[in-house]
DNA sequence: GTGGTCTAGACCACT
DNA sequence: GTGGTCTAGACCACG
């Protein structure tokens, strides 16, 4: 079954994203063997030349490596891995202050939003309304 | 131009969220007419029905309350409003969070990030990598 | 436009209910004349047969009594009202008390509860829930 | 056979009356299998959706609850059951009490009336008149 | 025109 | 098979 994409950002670098999250998460290890394009493509319901571009660009970005015929694989450079990993992060940060501040939250109160959900004082350990 | 939708939540759902970010951030005012259900619908793209079934859902919620014949209004209580606007904080906070958390950040060092990135150090552009 | 009925209980029944509460409750006169049956027939949406058979189903109860030529008219016997409206208040009050039964409500309770509503102690001004 | 409806009120609105009623008097028991949608609207001759609209909202007042593909269930909640019966005992005591206002009877007359169906003098058969 | 309700028919995920 | 969602199209009362 195809993976789930928005129609507005480029399919390839979906791609990448999905692909870059199983690094940084483990889900596959540094220096491990990748699937073929083909099946990755076939996976993610995508055109093998789509699927192609993103390995490439992450391949650009020495995230992974070709072997010749012996196929792709993970870099196994923990440093680089981690670079990638704060790399994500932060455009994940920056997209979640920009969605607090279309919301009209200032920088000061997110951050003690956040301090109340995560660490520091715990409200009363059920701050979940219905959402 | 209809919007975009995810496939794998309810699009009523999508609807209310949209239209509750549009209270919460002042786009449309307190008190405000709404347009009517079949504009709203036409606008999104959705059968009306679908439309509807949001808006009474925040009928519900007093969100917005229906004037028999003269149409569809913004609730005028700013304080049902902000208990609404820290109901979608809470909810980004919480997708953020687990989001940082399946990149392996703890919830320790995702605050020492956003500090970078709102208050402390301001980012100096080196922080800005491609992404 | 025509009134409603229920299908299960025959229309002349129902429409001397309907004409006899009106008697009952004043909203036509004591000795008053009354609209010819096609009239009354055309206003609740039935055939004048069926009117017919109501008021003369009255008249043999000698709530209302026809002037040869000149019309019907309701009867001017106050002490006869008063019965009529006895009656009809027994009708209701069974089926009250026979609703209450089904929601298993004792005899007992009804009647506490009912004081609870009318006189008595009141309760807190607001015993209405949503409905 | 469908059931009976009024036309001026929603028909899911009189669905969940008839539900309800029925958890209320026991015909169904507390935690117990409802029948299907589909069986349900068809006994009562309406469309699925319009009795899955009365089921939902029932849900939503915790009345029921549905167990993904399981089927619907009745709250196990004697208390919240017991909240039900009262609610719906208060609706049909205001119906009965307005009724009998159309008719003229003040707030204390009721009272005595219905003592005297009830408990204090038992009737004695003289008192059913044909109604 | 507005909101509200209803039906008919379809598709989905779940199991 | 279950509940849940969505669309399409219709009708209504209210002003």
């Amino acid at each position: 079954m195809p993976w789930e994409f928005r129609k507005d950002v480029p399919l390839y670098l979906q791609l990448m994203e999905r692909l870059q999250r199983q690094i940084v998460s483990g889900a596959v290890a540094p220096g491990e063997r990748l699937p073929s394009v083909r099946e990755l493509a076939a996976e993610a319901g995508v055109n093998p030349n789509t699927m192609q571009r993103a390995l490439s660009e992450m391949e650009r970005r020495e995230l992974v490596f070709s072997q010749r015929t012996a196929g792709r694989y993970v870099t196994a450079d923990g440093e680089r891995i981690r670079r990638l990993r704060e790399e994500l992060a932060g455009v994940q940060i920056r997209a979640f202050l920009e969605g607090m501040e279309r919301l009209g939250f200032r920088p000061e109160e997110i951050g003690e939003l956040l301090r109340r959900q995560t660490g520091g004082t715990p409200p009363d350990g059920k701050g979940e309304r219905e959402a």
